[in-house]
DNA sequence: AAAATTCATACTACTATAGTATGATTTGGA
DNA sequence: TCCAAATCATACTATAGTAGTATGAATTTT
């Protein structure tokens, strides 16, 4: 019941495409650098993000990317889903049928339902733009001690 | 984010030897029949149900496993965390202080622990003996269809 | 003594995770 | 025009976890 580094990591990249958003194209290695995430393994999660959408990028020298749309669209939820996969706590819940033979006789079944309704409901209720605002408020909180 | 088998059959044999239970011992080739679970791989299971104390064992011709306790005393929660490990999210959150260097600038870590906060309360308020109520009500149910 | 059972451990095949490595493609600037 | 810097695309590797299977020892009833 463990989220990879995959996924946390493409949570850490837009918040920081977010942070540092001034509409300039940032590096995989500044972000890398600032992230403390390999920079290889951190242009195969941006790819991810960018063939979606995510981000926008500009290839070449001074190339880079910059967050698509407004943080608010984005939730952890989305971003989760797209670089981990389904968060459904059991693969029978992924179809919109349940293909499961024992499905109609399974009494666990109930409670994969409400695990993956609690866990869907936390990250779809969290949008990028939260964490920005959390980050803020830290940040002004530290200077006055 | 995946529950795994051993998770879910621990959950099912539980619930199994909640249903079925007698006084008398039940053997692994009877629950593996019902449940459809490989009996060497339930063995491996049950044991360490047995180990921790969910169930008691007797070897031999004749033996057999049966629950130890109340049904209304096991929660999947307790089940899940024995058989897989732990249910948080992310591994700083299962020391009691966290340990990862970037904690105090994390600003994902909060939608994590929100996460392990909602998987632990809906696995820990749901007992075999809720599940074994579910199950009689569904078998009630089907009579008069 | 034999049969049935739990108990203990080793082994295997497969998949996922977390990267690293190599090189092609694109683009701005000297 | 050419070079350096960047994204883009894949292939590769090492490790760990998953989901069992296999073998046999220990125990108990018949």
């Amino acid at each position: 019941m463990r989220i990879s580094t995959k996924g946390r990591y493409a949570v850490r990249v837009m918040l920081d495409l977010a942070a540092n958003n001034t509409g300039e194209y940032i590096k995989v290695k500044e972000i890398a650098g600032r992230q403390e995430i390999s920079e290889k393994y951190l242009e195969q999660i941006i790819s991810i993000l960018n063939k979606a959408g995510y981000v926008k990028s500009v290839r070449g020298a001074q190339g880079g990317y910059r967050i698509a749309r407004d943080p608010a669209s984005y939730t952890v939820g989305m971003i989760l889903r797209l670089t981990e996969g389904s968060l459904n706590p059991v693969s029978c819940l992924d179809d919109d049928v349940n293909e499961c033979e024992r499905c109609d006789t399974c009494e666990t079944l109930g409670v994969w339902k409400e695990l993956a309704k609690a866990i869907n409901h936390v990250v779809d209720n969290v949008t990028i733009a939260d964490l920005l605002e959390r980050q803020q408020e830290r940040i002004a909180g530290s200077y006055t001690i």
